[in-house]
DNA sequence: ACCAGATATAGACAGGCGTCGATATGTCGG
DNA sequence: CCGACATATCGACGCCTGTCTATATCTGGT
């Protein structure tokens, strides 16, 4: 999907007019986000007790396949909304509050 | 696109995990914010002295044909993010600040 | 009435993306 | 070592979406 890590890139969209470049650049980050099964590995990895998760554990409650859980976990980690920390044969992974906190801020306010 | 007009719909996504429903209704939402040229637009719009923009004046600056542009802005009116104002053979589009308000909420703080 | 301007609609095309099954890679336990 | 488990990668398929040209619709002025 050419995922790149989401960076502070402009000033919010209420503000003032973004360029040509700071609009893709926008564009792509909340494409990541445009996806239900995307958001819910975000919401099911904030909401976790510990505030983790493992790759494993997302494939049954999402109802897709291993592979699609895996792929959408590596665009969220891409994207530096997620956290990854293999251990062993396993993949644990954490939000990073301030990647949503940059989309926040893009949004205005 | 299947665009909605956007609606409160669940709690941030810091706070619970959403359900199916929750996350395609977001994923929606998103999708709308999804694309360099809209965001150009509704940027545009915002920073527009007086507030409003009229449909013709958006064509050249953003590179696009006269349709495309006209097809991105229906988009954004129909989820809301843009309020048209039809003024005979004119179309003004102003943003709609509640809309951004919402999409601000569900991700956090 | 007519013409020019502004916008919307229709249809077509290409590229992108989510999805899957099959398979590879890597890791732990016995 | 070897088998079971966890994850990543590959290749393919189908749908969705952004884009265009061409055309229709509507409005305002002359």
């Amino acid at each position: 999907m050419e995922v790149r890590r989401i960076e502070p890139c402009c000033a919010p969209i209420t503000d003032e007019a973004l360029s040509a470049e700071q609009s893709q650049e926008l564009a792509r980050a909340f494409k990541v986000l445009s996806d239900p099964v995307r958001l819910r590995l975000l919401s099911l990895a904030t909401a976790a007790p510990t505030g983790e998760i493992r790759a494993a554990d997302l494939v049954a409650p999402l109802g897709r396949s291993q592979p699609t859980v895996s792929h959408h976990l590596s665009v969220l980690a891409d994207a530096g909304l997620l956290l990854r920390d293999q251990r062993g044969r396993e993949a644990w992974f954490r939000p990073v509050q301030e990647r949503l906190a940059v989309l926040r801020a893009a949004l205005g306010e």
